[in-house]
DNA sequence: AAGTCGGGGTC
DNA sequence: GACCCAGACTT
């Protein structure tokens, strides 16, 4: 070793962590999500990359969809971008889409079309980390690697009562510690590595949650720190909070007579990169330049909407919709460039982020006769 | 180590 | 509103 370290190595290890995890999966774990009937490396490797910082519930629908569209890493590697773009709007992180893409071609270059079976070699492919690489290898051939994501961070931080936010790189080298000597009981076999590390994060989402969690029900409550010492509420420690900053921007909605919407494709880096969407412009003076530019309406014909509060990791957005029916563009303008006039029907076609799709679906075909 | 990247669920 | 979630990547 290099350096002396300052916390003892883990010892409570082989304590039955795997042994009670492993009993409860048998009787309460979840074992009908889509992925797992049938199990395939592609559909775990899918799964895994949804399910980056987002939800079981919302993913569920989403995998449906592509795996129907997509079935396998051939059928991916040869999709054009915007199919891939296509079924995932509406799903978020966009760069996962775009990198899931292209860790698929480079299978079909470097791996004979197949997913690898190590950990280097998934590492390696873009948008797959240490946890998620070892979670597609547990997962789909049984191998023995601990996994990291947040279920195991918070069951693991409570367990131990690991102090500290599991962001904080620190924190983290703590916990991967622990889920590391977890995996190297020889209580746990080899044949149940799917299984466990299935239970680990069926127990994070349905047992040890965030808020209240259930640990009248938990197999480990009889070793846990957190619960003898009544700290679950506090454990795992929150996030320093910060204050996000709030962006403004306008929303040019421009129908032509035969009700087709004029969209603009965003640039391939940056939030909503390659995604279509709504012209916008950073205030008011800008969009009436915009619009003086490139199409004949009066910017103060166009009819405003309700604005669009839209919150970001790093920073919230107010959007401002304004809409004018059966425009024409100005010469030289519209269906070129990053410019295209779509119609309702393509809509599903294209990457649009969700509360650009929200907006435009939430309006009638029709020109409103209201007034 | 901090910032960038969505959207929805929860309290 | 704030916070979180089956994280990875860039700077």
């Amino acid at each position: 070793m290099s350096r002396a370290r300052p916390t003892p190595p883990p010892t409570a290890d082989h304590d039955g962590f795997a042994t009670q995890l492993l009993a409860w999966f048998d009787l309460h774990g979840r074992h009908d999500l889509p992925w797992q009937h049938p199990r395939s490396p592609y559909r775990v490797w899918l799964s895994e990359i949804m399910l980056q910082q987002t939800q079981v519930a919302t993913v569920i629908a989403y995998f449906q969809r592509f795996v129907d569209g997509l079935p396998d890493l051939p059928a991916l590697a040869a999709a054009p971008q915007e199919q891939v773009l296509a079924l995932w709007s509406g799903l978020g992180y966009y760069a996962r889409a775009r990198n899931l893409h292209a860790a698929a071609r480079a299978c079909v270059e470097r791996h004979g079309g197949e997913l690898p079976r190590d950990l280097e070699a998934l590492v390696a492919l873009p948008g797959i980390g240490r946890s998620t690489a070892a979670a597609i290898l547990s997962q789909a051939w049984g191998d023995r690697h601990a996994i990291l994501d947040g279920n195991v961070k918070r069951v693991l931080a409570r367990y131990h009562g690991v102090e500290g936010w599991p962001g904080a790189p620190k924190v983290e080298k703590r916990l991967w510690a622990f889920a590391e000597a977890h995996v190297a009981d020889p209580a746990l076999p080899d044949a149940r590595m799917a299984d466990y590390t299935q239970a680990q994060m069926d127990l994070g989402a349905t047992l040890c949650t965030r808020s209240k969690p259930t640990c009248l029900l938990c197999p480990l409550r009889g070793a846990c720190a957190a619960h003898r010492d009544g700290l679950t509420d506090s454990l795992p420690t929150p996030r320093p909070g910060k204050t996000l900053p709030r962006r403004e921007a306008q929303l040019l909605w421009l129908e032509d007579a035969q009700g087709r919407i004029l969209l603009q494709q965003r640039p391939s880096t940056g939030v909503w990169a390659s995604l279509w969407t709504l012209p916008q412009a950073d205030d008011a003076t800008l969009a009436r330049e915009w619009l003086a530019t490139h199409a004949d309406p009066d910017y103060d014909a166009g009819e405003a909407l309700p604005s669009i509060a839209h919150a970001f990791s790093h920073f919230r957005l107010d959007l401002h919709p304004r809409r004018w029916r059966a425009v024409a563009l100005r010469e030289r303008v519209g269906d070129n460039g990053d410019l295209r006039w779509v119609p309702r029907t393509q809509l599903t076609a294209l990457g649009i982020p969700a509360p650009i799709r929200k907006l435009l679906e939430s309006s009638d075909a029709t020109p409103a006769d209201h007034d």
